[in-house]
RNA sequence: GCGGAAGUAGCUCACCUGGUAGAGCGGCAGCUUCCCAAGCUGCAGGUAGCGGGUUCGAGUCCCGUCUUCCGCUCCA
Protein backbone atom coordinates (compact mmCIF):
# COMPACT_ATOMS: atom_id res chain seq x y z
CA UNK A 1 0.00 0.00 0.00
CA UNK A 2 1.33 2.94 -0.58
CA UNK A 3 1.92 6.20 1.89
CA UNK A 4 -0.50 8.42 1.07
CA UNK A 5 -3.16 5.96 0.42
CA UNK A 6 -2.52 4.55 3.72
CA UNK A 7 -3.14 7.94 5.14
CA UNK A 8 -5.45 8.13 2.89
CA UNK A 9 -7.35 5.49 4.92
CA UNK A 10 -6.22 6.23 8.25
CA UNK A 11 -8.33 9.60 7.20
CA UNK A 12 -11.27 8.04 6.10
CA UNK A 13 -11.63 5.76 9.16
CA UNK A 14 -11.05 9.23 11.71
CA UNK A 15 -13.73 10.97 9.47
CA UNK A 16 -15.88 8.14 9.84
CA UNK A 17 -15.45 8.44 13.59
CA UNK A 18 -15.83 11.65 14.39
CA UNK A 19 -18.40 12.42 11.45
CA UNK A 20 -21.11 9.32 13.56
CA UNK A 21 -20.56 7.03 10.48
CA UNK A 22 -18.64 4.39 12.31
CA UNK A 23 -17.38 3.61 16.25
CA UNK A 24 -15.38 0.55 17.24
CA UNK A 25 -17.70 -1.71 19.50
CA UNK A 26 -17.75 -1.47 22.88
CA UNK A 27 -15.31 1.05 22.55
CA UNK A 28 -15.66 2.26 26.46
CA UNK A 29 -14.02 -1.41 27.19
CA UNK A 30 -11.27 -1.14 24.90
CA UNK A 31 -13.36 -2.12 21.61
CA UNK A 32 -13.75 -5.65 20.11
CA UNK A 33 -11.80 -6.64 17.64
CA UNK A 34 -12.92 -6.68 14.43
CA UNK A 35 -16.20 -5.09 15.30
CA UNK A 36 -17.91 -1.95 14.78
CA UNK A 37 -21.23 0.06 15.43
CA UNK A 38 -22.22 1.91 12.75
CA UNK A 39 -23.72 5.71 14.15
CA UNK A 40 -25.95 8.59 13.61
CA UNK A 41 -24.97 8.80 9.93
CA UNK A 42 -23.59 5.84 9.36
CA UNK A 43 -26.65 4.00 9.69
CA UNK A 44 -28.46 6.36 7.40
CA UNK A 45 -26.05 5.66 4.72
CA UNK A 46 -26.54 1.92 5.21
CA UNK A 47 -30.15 1.59 5.40
CA UNK A 48 -30.01 4.27 2.04
CA UNK A 49 -27.62 1.47 0.41
CA UNK A 50 -29.83 -1.77 1.74
CA UNK A 51 -33.06 0.06 0.29
CA UNK A 52 -31.51 0.83 -2.78
CA UNK A 53 -30.18 -2.82 -3.13
CA UNK A 54 -33.55 -4.21 -2.35
CA UNK A 55 -35.81 -1.87 -4.62
CA UNK A 56 -33.31 -2.56 -7.36
CA UNK A 57 -33.46 -6.62 -6.84
CA UNK A 58 -37.03 -7.48 -5.84
CA UNK A 59 -39.39 -4.22 -6.56
CA UNK A 60 -38.02 -3.56 -10.45
CA UNK A 61 -37.56 -7.16 -10.96
CA UNK A 62 -40.43 -9.72 -12.32
CA UNK A 63 -39.79 -12.68 -10.70
CA UNK A 64 -37.79 -12.10 -7.61
CA UNK A 65 -38.76 -11.69 -4.26
CA UNK A 66 -37.80 -10.60 -1.41
CA UNK A 67 -37.30 -13.29 2.75
CA UNK A 68 -35.62 -12.33 5.95
CA UNK A 69 -34.52 -15.81 7.36
CA UNK A 70 -33.56 -16.35 10.93
CA UNK A 71 -29.69 -15.91 12.09
CA UNK A 72 -30.25 -19.65 13.97
CA UNK A 73 -30.92 -22.50 11.92
CA UNK A 74 -31.39 -26.08 12.10
CA UNK A 75 -27.43 -27.45 13.18
CA UNK A 76 -27.73 -29.89 10.25
CA UNK A 77 -28.18 -27.19 7.28
CA UNK A 78 -24.55 -26.30 8.09
CA UNK A 79 -23.85 -30.11 7.96
CA UNK A 80 -25.61 -30.07 4.18
CA UNK A 81 -23.84 -27.08 3.25
CA UNK A 82 -20.46 -28.46 3.88
CA UNK A 83 -19.53 -25.52 6.71
CA UNK A 84 -18.94 -28.05 9.28
CA UNK A 85 -16.75 -29.98 8.30
CA UNK A 86 -15.14 -28.18 5.02
CA UNK A 87 -14.07 -25.50 7.48
CA UNK A 88 -13.01 -26.85 10.35
CA UNK A 89 -9.44 -26.89 9.55
CA UNK A 90 -6.58 -28.02 12.36
CA UNK A 91 -3.64 -25.68 12.50
CA UNK A 92 -0.23 -25.65 13.54
CA UNK A 93 2.71 -23.02 13.76
CA UNK A 94 6.35 -23.69 13.23
CA UNK A 95 8.04 -21.32 16.29
CA UNK A 96 10.76 -20.67 14.43
CA UNK A 97 9.95 -19.77 10.49
CA UNK A 98 6.76 -18.44 12.09
CA UNK A 99 4.97 -20.53 9.34
CA UNK A 100 1.06 -21.11 9.65
CA UNK A 101 0.00 -24.38 8.26
CA UNK A 102 -3.24 -26.59 7.61
CA UNK A 103 -2.40 -29.93 9.53
CA UNK A 104 -3.61 -32.22 6.85
CA UNK A 105 -1.23 -30.37 3.61
CA UNK A 106 1.82 -30.42 6.45
CA UNK A 107 1.20 -34.11 6.44
CA UNK A 108 0.11 -35.00 3.37
CA UNK A 109 3.14 -32.97 1.82
CA UNK A 110 5.62 -35.22 3.76
CA UNK A 111 3.86 -38.51 3.04
CA UNK A 112 3.71 -37.55 -0.58
CA UNK A 113 7.47 -37.17 -0.18
CA UNK A 114 7.70 -40.58 1.45
CA UNK A 115 5.99 -41.88 -1.95
CA UNK A 116 8.63 -40.34 -3.70
CA UNK A 117 10.83 -42.05 -1.91
CA UNK A 118 8.98 -45.52 -3.17
CA UNK A 119 7.77 -45.86 0.88
CA UNK A 120 4.01 -46.38 -0.25
CA UNK A 121 3.03 -48.33 2.61
CA UNK A 122 4.54 -46.79 5.12
CA UNK A 123 3.21 -43.57 3.91
CA UNK A 124 -0.41 -45.04 3.34
CA UNK A 125 -0.10 -45.84 7.03
CA UNK A 126 0.20 -42.44 8.18
CA UNK A 127 -2.51 -41.01 5.99
CA UNK A 128 -4.80 -43.90 7.18
CA UNK A 129 -3.57 -42.86 10.94
CA UNK A 130 -4.28 -39.18 9.97
CA UNK A 131 -7.78 -39.55 8.97
CA UNK A 132 -8.23 -41.73 11.63
CA UNK A 133 -7.51 -38.60 14.37
CA UNK A 134 -9.06 -36.12 11.92
CA UNK A 135 -12.55 -37.92 11.99
CA UNK A 136 -12.09 -38.03 16.12
CA UNK A 137 -10.95 -34.53 16.12
CA UNK A 138 -7.88 -36.00 18.36
CA UNK A 139 -5.70 -33.25 18.14
CA UNK A 140 -3.19 -34.56 20.33
CA UNK A 141 -3.38 -37.42 17.84
CA UNK A 142 -2.46 -35.65 15.22
CA UNK A 143 0.66 -33.17 16.81
CA UNK A 144 1.26 -36.88 18.00
CA UNK A 145 1.85 -38.19 14.13
CA UNK A 146 4.31 -34.69 13.35
CA UNK A 147 6.59 -36.04 16.06
CA UNK A 148 6.43 -39.49 15.51
CA UNK A 149 7.14 -38.91 11.72
CA UNK A 150 9.61 -36.26 12.92
CA UNK A 151 7.84 -33.82 10.04
CA UNK A 152 9.71 -30.72 9.16
CA UNK A 153 9.28 -26.86 8.45
CA UNK A 154 9.74 -27.01 4.84
CA UNK A 155 11.20 -22.82 5.48
CA UNK A 156 13.07 -23.08 9.17
CA UNK A 157 13.79 -27.21 8.47
CA UNK A 158 12.97 -27.86 12.41
CA UNK A 159 10.52 -29.59 14.03
CA UNK A 160 9.54 -26.85 16.71
CA UNK A 161 6.38 -26.86 16.51
CA UNK A 162 3.48 -25.41 18.41
CA UNK A 163 0.61 -27.29 19.87
CA UNK A 164 -2.31 -27.72 17.04
CA UNK A 165 -5.13 -25.51 16.72
CA UNK A 166 -8.68 -25.89 15.69
CA UNK A 167 -9.58 -22.86 13.74
CA UNK A 168 -13.52 -22.55 13.32
CA UNK A 169 -15.64 -20.68 10.75
CA UNK A 170 -18.75 -20.58 12.88
CA UNK A 171 -19.77 -19.32 16.01
CA UNK A 172 -21.68 -21.29 17.99
CA UNK A 173 -24.15 -21.36 21.02
CA UNK A 174 -26.37 -23.57 22.81
CA UNK A 175 -29.85 -23.61 22.13
CA UNK A 176 -32.52 -24.09 24.91
CA UNK A 177 -32.00 -22.25 28.46
CA UNK A 178 -30.97 -25.36 31.00
CA UNK A 179 -28.91 -27.07 28.71
CA UNK A 180 -24.88 -27.87 28.92
CA UNK A 181 -22.35 -26.52 26.67
CA UNK A 182 -21.08 -29.62 26.55
CA UNK A 183 -24.39 -31.18 24.87
CA UNK A 184 -23.92 -31.11 20.87
CA UNK A 185 -26.67 -31.88 20.68
CA UNK A 186 -28.08 -28.65 21.46
CA UNK A 187 -25.64 -26.55 19.46
CA UNK A 188 -26.69 -24.30 17.05
CA UNK A 189 -24.27 -21.77 14.66
CA UNK A 190 -24.60 -18.30 13.70
CA UNK A 191 -25.35 -18.53 10.43
CA UNK A 192 -21.61 -17.77 8.16
CA UNK A 193 -24.09 -17.06 5.05
CA UNK A 194 -27.47 -15.81 4.43
CA UNK A 195 -28.04 -18.14 1.45
CA UNK A 196 -28.57 -20.97 3.22
CA UNK A 197 -31.87 -19.54 4.56
CA UNK A 198 -33.00 -19.18 1.09
CA UNK A 199 -32.31 -22.14 0.37
CA UNK A 200 -34.05 -24.31 2.72
CA UNK A 201 -36.74 -22.12 2.53
CA UNK A 202 -36.96 -22.89 -1.89
CA UNK A 203 -40.18 -24.71 -1.76
CA UNK A 204 -41.85 -22.73 0.29
CA UNK A 205 -41.62 -19.86 -1.67
CA UNK A 206 -41.70 -21.32 -4.94
CA UNK A 207 -44.73 -22.53 -3.90
CA UNK A 208 -46.49 -19.73 -2.31
CA UNK A 209 -45.32 -17.81 -4.39
CA UNK A 210 -46.44 -19.64 -7.74
CA UNK A 211 -42.95 -19.00 -9.05
CA UNK A 212 -41.75 -20.13 -12.09
CA UNK A 213 -37.76 -20.97 -12.84
CA UNK A 214 -36.52 -18.77 -13.00
CA UNK A 215 -36.92 -17.08 -10.18
CA UNK A 216 -34.72 -15.61 -7.59
CA UNK A 217 -34.86 -14.83 -3.69
CA UNK A 218 -33.17 -12.14 -2.25
CA UNK A 219 -32.24 -11.17 1.57
CA UNK A 220 -30.44 -8.90 3.13
CA UNK A 221 -29.49 -10.09 6.87
CA UNK A 222 -26.18 -10.52 9.52
CA UNK A 223 -23.52 -13.04 8.90
CA UNK A 224 -20.80 -14.42 11.18
CA UNK A 225 -17.63 -15.71 10.58
CA UNK A 226 -15.08 -16.24 12.93
CA UNK A 227 -11.71 -14.55 10.64
CA UNK A 228 -8.23 -15.97 11.81
CA UNK A 229 -7.31 -12.17 11.17
CA UNK A 230 -9.89 -9.87 10.91
CA UNK A 231 -8.86 -6.08 10.08
CA UNK A 232 -8.95 -3.74 7.66
CA UNK A 233 -11.60 -1.47 9.27
CA UNK A 234 -14.99 -2.62 8.14
CA UNK A 235 -14.04 -4.75 5.48
CA UNK A 236 -13.01 -7.60 7.00
CA UNK A 237 -15.33 -7.89 10.22
CA UNK A 238 -17.09 -10.98 12.56
CA UNK A 239 -20.13 -9.99 12.25
CA UNK A 240 -21.21 -8.07 8.84
CA UNK A 241 -24.40 -7.79 7.01
CA UNK A 242 -24.74 -9.76 3.18
CA UNK A 243 -27.41 -8.66 0.45
CA UNK A 244 -27.74 -11.86 -1.28
CA UNK A 245 -29.95 -12.95 -4.18
CA UNK A 246 -30.00 -16.84 -5.45
CA UNK A 247 -31.25 -17.53 -8.80
CA UNK A 248 -32.60 -20.53 -9.79
CA UNK A 249 -32.59 -21.95 -13.02
CA UNK A 250 -32.76 -24.83 -15.30
CA UNK A 251 -29.91 -27.17 -15.50
CA UNK A 252 -27.77 -26.42 -18.66
CA UNK A 253 -28.36 -22.56 -18.74
CA UNK A 254 -25.85 -21.57 -15.88
CA UNK A 255 -23.60 -20.09 -18.22
CA UNK A 256 -25.73 -17.56 -19.48
CA UNK A 257 -27.12 -16.37 -16.37
CA UNK A 258 -24.08 -16.49 -14.85
CA UNK A 259 -22.77 -13.70 -17.51
CA UNK A 260 -25.93 -11.84 -17.24
CA UNK A 261 -25.82 -11.20 -14.04
CA UNK A 262 -22.24 -10.61 -13.62
CA UNK A 263 -23.01 -7.78 -16.27
CA UNK A 264 -26.28 -6.72 -14.47
CA UNK A 265 -24.35 -6.50 -10.99
CA UNK A 266 -21.62 -4.26 -12.41
CA UNK A 267 -24.20 -1.57 -14.04
CA UNK A 268 -25.90 -1.67 -10.81
CA UNK A 269 -22.46 -0.03 -8.49
CA UNK A 270 -21.83 1.85 -12.12
CA UNK A 271 -25.31 3.24 -11.44
CA UNK A 272 -24.54 5.55 -8.60
CA UNK A 273 -21.37 7.15 -10.33
CA UNK A 274 -18.31 5.69 -9.84
CA UNK A 275 -16.19 5.29 -12.70
CA UNK A 276 -15.98 2.29 -14.11
CA UNK A 277 -11.58 2.45 -13.71
CA UNK A 278 -12.51 1.45 -9.80
CA UNK A 279 -14.11 -1.74 -10.77
CA UNK A 280 -12.64 -4.68 -12.14
CA UNK A 281 -13.83 -8.62 -12.65
CA UNK A 282 -11.82 -10.98 -11.08
CA UNK A 283 -12.30 -14.95 -12.02
CA UNK A 284 -11.97 -17.68 -9.94
CA UNK A 285 -9.40 -20.11 -10.86
CA UNK A 286 -9.88 -22.35 -7.50
CA UNK A 287 -13.23 -23.18 -7.10
CA UNK A 288 -15.32 -23.48 -4.10
CA UNK A 289 -16.44 -26.83 -3.32
CA UNK A 290 -20.36 -25.39 -4.76
CA UNK A 291 -19.30 -23.64 -7.50
CA UNK A 292 -18.84 -24.48 -11.35
CA UNK A 293 -18.10 -20.96 -11.75
CA UNK A 294 -16.97 -17.83 -9.86
CA UNK A 295 -15.68 -14.22 -9.55
CA UNK A 296 -15.63 -11.47 -7.88
CA UNK A 297 -16.63 -7.34 -8.40
CA UNK A 298 -13.60 -6.06 -7.00
CA UNK A 299 -13.82 -2.50 -5.92
CA UNK A 300 -10.55 -0.09 -5.80
CA UNK A 301 -10.06 0.63 -2.05
CA UNK A 302 -7.57 2.73 -0.51
CA UNK A 303 -5.45 -0.64 0.30
CA UNK A 304 -5.92 -2.03 -2.99
CA UNK A 305 -8.53 -3.89 -5.58
CA UNK A 306 -10.77 -6.00 -3.00
CA UNK A 307 -13.69 -8.13 -3.66
CA UNK A 308 -16.98 -6.32 -3.17
CA UNK A 309 -19.45 -8.60 -4.16
CA UNK A 310 -19.06 -12.06 -5.65
CA UNK A 311 -21.12 -14.10 -8.24
CA UNK A 312 -21.33 -17.54 -8.24
CA UNK A 313 -22.39 -20.76 -10.46
CA UNK A 314 -23.39 -22.80 -7.62
CA UNK A 315 -24.63 -25.65 -9.65
CA UNK A 316 -27.45 -27.62 -7.84
CA UNK A 317 -25.17 -28.34 -5.01
CA UNK A 318 -26.91 -27.00 -2.20
CA UNK A 319 -30.29 -27.66 -2.81
CA UNK A 320 -29.04 -31.34 -3.99
CA UNK A 321 -27.53 -31.67 -0.72
CA UNK A 322 -30.61 -30.29 1.63
CA UNK A 323 -32.63 -32.68 -0.19
CA UNK A 324 -30.33 -36.09 0.58
CA UNK A 325 -29.84 -34.52 4.51
CA UNK A 326 -33.42 -33.64 4.98
CA UNK A 327 -35.01 -36.25 2.54
CA UNK A 328 -37.05 -33.72 1.46
CA UNK A 329 -37.66 -33.18 -1.98
CA UNK A 330 -36.40 -30.05 -3.33
CA UNK A 331 -37.33 -30.01 -6.76
CA UNK A 332 -39.10 -27.91 -9.36
CA UNK A 333 -41.67 -28.92 -12.18
CA UNK A 334 -41.06 -27.36 -15.04
CA UNK A 335 -44.24 -27.27 -17.34
CA UNK A 336 -42.67 -25.54 -20.36
CA UNK A 337 -42.87 -27.59 -23.66
CA UNK A 338 -39.20 -29.94 -23.67
CA UNK A 339 -38.92 -28.84 -28.10
CA UNK A 340 -37.39 -32.48 -28.82
CA UNK A 341 -40.19 -34.53 -26.91
CA UNK A 342 -43.12 -32.19 -27.41
CA UNK A 343 -43.99 -33.03 -23.25
CA UNK A 344 -43.38 -30.99 -20.37
CA UNK A 345 -39.94 -30.83 -19.02
CA UNK A 346 -40.94 -32.23 -15.93
CA UNK A 347 -38.95 -32.57 -12.53
CA UNK A 348 -35.21 -31.35 -11.53
CA UNK A 349 -33.52 -29.74 -8.98
CA UNK A 350 -32.53 -26.33 -10.30
CA UNK A 351 -29.11 -25.01 -10.70
CA UNK A 352 -28.35 -21.66 -8.77
CA UNK A 353 -26.68 -18.43 -9.77
CA UNK A 354 -25.54 -16.58 -6.50
CA UNK A 355 -25.07 -12.99 -5.79
CA UNK A 356 -23.29 -12.39 -2.76
CA UNK A 357 -22.59 -8.62 -1.55
CA UNK A 358 -20.99 -7.32 1.61
CA UNK A 359 -23.27 -4.23 2.62
CA UNK A 360 -20.50 -2.98 5.09
CA UNK A 361 -18.26 -3.35 2.01
CA UNK A 362 -20.34 -1.53 0.14
CA UNK A 363 -20.68 1.16 2.70
CA UNK A 364 -16.44 1.45 2.82
CA UNK A 365 -16.20 1.62 -0.48
CA UNK A 366 -18.93 4.67 -1.57
CA UNK A 367 -17.34 6.03 1.83
CA UNK A 368 -13.60 6.02 -0.06
CA UNK A 369 -15.46 7.03 -3.35
CA UNK A 370 -17.11 9.69 -1.98
CA UNK A 371 -14.21 11.12 0.47
CA UNK A 372 -12.46 14.08 -0.76
CA UNK A 373 -9.81 17.00 0.78
CA UNK A 374 -10.23 19.79 -1.20
CA UNK A 375 -7.41 22.69 -1.69
CA UNK A 376 -9.47 25.94 -1.94
CA UNK A 377 -7.05 28.19 -1.10
CA UNK A 378 -5.97 31.53 -2.90
CA UNK A 379 -2.85 33.17 -2.57
CA UNK A 380 -4.27 35.57 -0.16
CA UNK A 381 -6.12 33.06 2.04
CA UNK A 382 -5.70 29.42 2.19
CA UNK A 383 -8.88 27.54 2.65
CA UNK A 384 -9.71 23.62 2.09
CA UNK A 385 -12.81 21.24 3.18
CA UNK A 386 -13.53 17.52 3.35
CA UNK A 387 -16.27 16.42 1.39
CA UNK A 388 -18.25 13.35 0.78
CA UNK A 389 -19.42 13.34 -2.37
CA UNK A 390 -22.05 10.76 -1.94
CA UNK A 391 -24.37 9.98 -4.66
CA UNK A 392 -27.61 12.02 -3.35
CA UNK A 393 -29.92 8.60 -3.07
CA UNK A 394 -27.49 7.76 -0.40
CA UNK A 395 -26.74 10.71 1.18
CA UNK A 396 -27.57 10.15 5.18
CA UNK A 397 -29.17 13.59 4.70
CA UNK A 398 -30.64 15.01 1.87
CA UNK A 399 -31.34 18.51 3.05
CA UNK A 400 -29.80 21.37 5.36
CA UNK A 401 -32.06 24.11 6.14
CA UNK A 402 -30.51 27.55 7.27
CA UNK A 403 -31.61 30.82 8.30
CA UNK A 404 -28.95 33.29 7.28
CA UNK A 405 -29.67 34.46 10.75
CA UNK A 406 -30.90 34.26 14.02
CA UNK A 407 -33.31 36.64 14.10
CA UNK A 408 -35.93 38.91 12.26
CA UNK A 409 -38.52 35.63 11.60
CA UNK A 410 -35.95 33.95 9.90
CA UNK A 411 -35.63 30.68 11.84
CA UNK A 412 -39.64 30.75 12.03
CA UNK A 413 -39.92 30.41 8.04
CA UNK A 414 -36.62 27.86 7.95
CA UNK A 415 -38.69 25.80 10.37
CA UNK A 416 -41.87 25.77 7.79
CA UNK A 417 -39.57 24.53 4.93
CA UNK A 418 -38.21 21.91 7.77
CA UNK A 419 -41.83 20.44 8.59
CA UNK A 420 -42.81 21.06 4.84
CA UNK A 421 -39.92 18.29 3.95
CA UNK A 422 -38.86 16.56 6.74
CA UNK A 423 -41.98 13.47 6.19
CA UNK A 424 -40.30 13.13 2.52
CA UNK A 425 -36.39 12.83 3.55
CA UNK A 426 -34.08 13.26 6.19
CA UNK A 427 -33.82 17.07 6.57
CA UNK A 428 -31.48 18.73 8.94
CA UNK A 429 -31.77 22.15 10.71
CA UNK A 430 -29.24 24.82 11.98
CA UNK A 431 -28.43 28.38 13.08
CA UNK A 432 -25.31 28.33 14.73
CA UNK A 433 -22.21 29.57 13.14
CA UNK A 434 -21.54 31.70 10.08
CA UNK A 435 -23.83 30.40 7.07
CA UNK A 436 -19.98 29.39 5.58
CA UNK A 437 -18.92 27.15 8.31
CA UNK A 438 -22.37 25.39 8.45
CA UNK A 439 -21.91 24.72 4.64
CA UNK A 440 -18.95 23.35 5.29
CA UNK A 441 -19.88 21.12 8.12
CA UNK A 442 -22.70 19.39 6.03
CA UNK A 443 -19.94 18.99 2.99
CA UNK A 444 -18.57 16.68 5.88
CA UNK A 445 -21.49 14.47 6.68
CA UNK A 446 -22.46 14.44 2.27
CA UNK A 447 -25.91 16.67 2.51
CA UNK A 448 -26.01 17.69 -1.41
CA UNK A 449 -28.74 20.59 -0.75
CA UNK A 450 -28.05 23.53 1.57
CA UNK A 451 -31.09 25.98 2.09
CA UNK A 452 -30.41 29.42 3.25
CA UNK A 453 -33.70 31.53 4.16
CA UNK A 454 -32.72 35.24 3.81
CA UNK A 455 -34.46 38.96 4.09
CA UNK A 456 -35.54 38.37 0.84
CA UNK A 457 -37.17 35.17 1.57
CA UNK A 458 -39.76 37.41 3.17
CA UNK A 459 -40.71 39.20 0.24
CA UNK A 460 -40.94 36.51 -2.19
CA UNK A 461 -40.60 33.59 -1.05
CA UNK A 462 -37.68 32.23 -2.34
CA UNK A 463 -34.56 31.15 -0.84
CA UNK A 464 -30.93 30.14 -1.50
CA UNK A 465 -29.98 26.45 -2.79
CA UNK A 466 -26.08 25.66 -2.50
CA UNK A 467 -24.87 22.68 -4.12
CA UNK A 468 -22.23 20.42 -2.25
CA UNK A 469 -20.25 19.19 -4.83
CA UNK A 470 -19.57 22.78 -7.20
CA UNK A 471 -20.68 24.85 -3.91
CA UNK A 472 -22.76 27.15 -6.70
CA UNK A 473 -25.70 28.63 -5.17
CA UNK A 474 -28.70 29.95 -7.03
CA UNK A 475 -32.17 31.38 -6.10
CA UNK A 476 -35.17 28.90 -6.33
CA UNK A 477 -38.57 29.51 -4.99
CA UNK A 478 -39.70 27.73 -1.66
CA UNK A 479 -42.24 25.79 -3.72
CA UNK A 480 -39.66 24.24 -5.64
CA UNK A 481 -37.67 22.79 -2.92
CA UNK A 482 -39.23 19.48 -2.89
CA UNK A 483 -39.41 18.58 -6.03
CA UNK A 484 -35.48 19.71 -6.40
CA UNK A 485 -34.34 17.23 -3.59
CA UNK A 486 -36.97 14.26 -4.82
CA UNK A 487 -35.21 14.39 -8.61
CA UNK A 488 -32.14 14.26 -7.17
CA UNK A 489 -33.09 10.82 -4.75
CA UNK A 490 -35.49 8.94 -6.90
C1' G B 1 -1.01 -16.41 15.97
C1' C B 2 4.20 -14.12 15.03
C1' G B 3 7.28 -9.58 14.39
C1' G B 4 7.40 -4.10 14.49
C1' A B 5 5.11 0.64 16.02
C1' A B 6 1.62 3.23 18.87
C1' G B 7 -2.22 4.44 22.85
C1' U B 8 -2.22 11.89 26.69
C1' A B 9 -9.23 16.48 25.88
C1' G B 10 -14.30 14.84 20.72
C1' C B 11 -9.92 15.33 16.77
C1' U B 12 -4.45 16.34 15.65
C1' C B 13 -0.52 16.53 18.74
C1' A B 14 3.26 18.71 22.65
C1' C B 15 5.44 17.79 27.62
C1' C B 16 13.36 17.28 25.86
C1' U B 17 17.69 13.46 30.40
C1' G B 18 11.24 11.16 35.96
C1' G B 19 9.18 16.83 39.79
C1' U B 20 1.35 17.05 40.99
C1' A B 21 -0.87 17.98 32.16
C1' G B 22 -0.66 22.05 27.68
C1' A B 23 -1.81 24.00 22.53
C1' G B 24 -4.56 24.26 18.04
C1' C B 25 -8.95 22.70 15.99
C1' G B 26 -13.76 21.10 17.54
C1' G B 27 -18.05 21.64 21.19
C1' C B 28 -21.31 24.78 24.25
C1' A B 29 -23.21 29.99 25.80
C1' G B 30 -22.93 34.88 24.09
C1' C B 31 -21.15 39.05 20.78
C1' U B 32 -20.84 40.00 15.49
C1' U B 33 -26.13 40.00 11.07
C1' C B 34 -21.71 38.47 8.09
C1' C B 35 -23.95 33.75 1.63
C1' C B 36 -18.55 29.55 1.97
C1' A B 37 -14.17 27.26 7.78
C1' A B 38 -9.92 29.28 11.15
C1' G B 39 -13.09 37.68 14.16
C1' C B 40 -14.21 38.71 19.80
C1' U B 41 -15.59 37.07 25.06
C1' G B 42 -16.57 33.30 28.38
C1' C B 43 -17.27 28.07 29.66
C1' A B 44 -16.92 22.84 29.71
C1' G B 45 -13.87 18.59 28.85
C1' G B 46 -8.20 14.41 30.68
C1' U B 47 -7.76 9.56 37.58
C1' A B 48 -2.13 10.14 30.46
C1' G B 49 -5.79 2.54 27.68
C1' C B 50 -5.87 -0.72 32.06
C1' G B 51 -3.11 -3.33 36.09
C1' G B 52 1.33 -3.97 38.71
C1' G B 53 6.54 -2.71 39.88
C1' U B 54 10.99 0.63 40.71
C1' U B 55 11.24 5.61 43.10
C1' C B 56 10.55 10.55 48.12
C1' G B 57 7.95 11.35 43.42
C1' A B 58 5.98 7.99 36.97
C1' G B 59 2.53 10.50 31.18
C1' U B 60 7.97 9.88 31.29
C1' C B 61 11.76 3.84 33.48
C1' C B 62 10.44 -1.79 33.89
C1' C B 63 6.79 -5.99 33.53
C1' G B 64 2.00 -7.71 32.29
C1' U B 65 -2.58 -6.95 29.80
C1' C B 66 -6.14 -4.79 26.28
C1' U B 67 -6.83 -2.14 21.81
C1' U B 68 -5.26 -0.03 17.14
C1' C B 69 -1.98 0.40 12.90
C1' C B 70 1.98 -1.83 9.54
C1' G B 71 4.21 -6.47 7.75
C1' C B 72 3.71 -11.91 7.70
C1' U B 73 0.09 -15.99 8.11
C1' C B 74 -5.26 -17.64 6.89
C1' C B 75 -9.29 -16.28 3.85
C1' A B 76 -14.95 -21.15 1.24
Amino acid sequence: MATTDTNKFQSIISHCKEYGFVFPSSEIYDGLQAVYDYGQWGSELKKNIKDYWWRSMTQLQDNIVGIDAAIFMHPTTWKASGHVDGFNDPMIDNKDSKKRYRVDHLIESHTDQLKADGKEAEADAIISQMEKADAAGDLAALKQIIDDNKIKCGISGTANWTDIRQFNLMFSTEFGSTVSSEDENNKVYLRPETAQGIFVNFLNVQKTGRMKIPFGIAQIGKAFRNEIVARQFIFRMREFEQMEMQFFIKPGTQKEWYEYWKQARLKWHLELGVPQTEYRFHDHVKLAHYADAACDIEYNFPMGFKELEGIHSRTDFDLRNHQEYSKKKLQYFDNDIDPETGKPVGNYIPYVIETSIGLDRMFLSMICAAYTEEDLGTPEKPDSRVVLKFPAKLAPIKLAVFPLTKKDGLPEIAQEIMTAHRGDFKCFYEEKDTIGKRYRRMDALGVPFCITVDHQTKEDNTVTVRYRDTMQQERIHIDQIGDLVKKAIQ
